[in-house]
DNA sequence: TGTATATACCTTGTAAAACAAGATATTAAG
DNA sequence: CTTAATATCTTGTTTTACAAGGTATATACA
């Protein structure tokens, strides 16, 4: 039971909801997932990640220059990946529901979780 | 981004709980992770995942009678299996925290949900 | 008796995903 | 010239969930 087993089908749907938010690039990518609380995404996989969801026709990339470094290759939602994010976020919806139904039934003088059932 | 490629590394957590709640064994908890919400964790999924549990010292299993069917394995928890619970709760507590963060500041149509960000 | 059904466990092989550990470039600062 | 930060990509490995089977027990019913 590692930690990167539970991001599994999750990270996706982030990097789709942090593309929707604005047009970005990979490298930014991971460190917004850093700033939001995963613990150092890797690089090794987001990009097989990005490319495949491009390759799926969820986002479309344009290459620009950066100010400081190599050029960035900036991501956006298609019609597709609007879509597809949809379906994470009612996918991740229910999936929280069932496991903090489970959490709540089940578990004796839990720690870790006080009562805010987390909205969404 | 399939639906079952969320649940990994999730179910093995749900499972602890379950067996926390109450002495359990596999076909039941198939059929208790289903009523939870959950669509359909096979049994394929199931029985290994038991095994490689008791493997680890994380439960223990005692064969009982059934008064209708085989015999059944009833599984516990031991010592290490209560303190594999915990680390999953607080794993899980903040992967949703994260996860939710990222929804509510990079997703439009979001519902007026403040989000205050809070440190981990 | 035979057979269908629900119960209960287990195995094998496969596909998807995340990551470690690199390789490769570009730009700026020392 | 060297170092560091920025930026992308590749290869090979491990873990996980599942499909698709197999085996066995007990009950109900014809």
């Amino acid at each position: 039971m590692s930690q990167t087993q539970m991001l599994k089908g999750i990270i996706d749907g982030c990097l789709l909801a942090i593309i929707q938010g604005k047009e970005c690039y990979g490298y930014e990518m991971a460190e917004r997932l850093s700033e939001y609380g995963f613990c150092a995404v890797s690089e090794g996989t987001i990009y097989p990640l990005l490319m495949r969801m491009q390759r799926e026709g969820l986002v479309t990339s344009v290459r620009k220059n950066s100010t400081a470094g190599p050029k960035r290759k900036y991501y956006s939602l298609t019609e597709k990946g609007n879509q597809a994010l949809e379906d994470f976020l009612s996918r991740w919806s229910q999936l929280e529901k069932s496991v903090n139904r489970i959490i709540r039934q089940e578990t004796k003088g839990n720690d870790g979780n006080n009562g805010t059932t987390s909205t969404i």
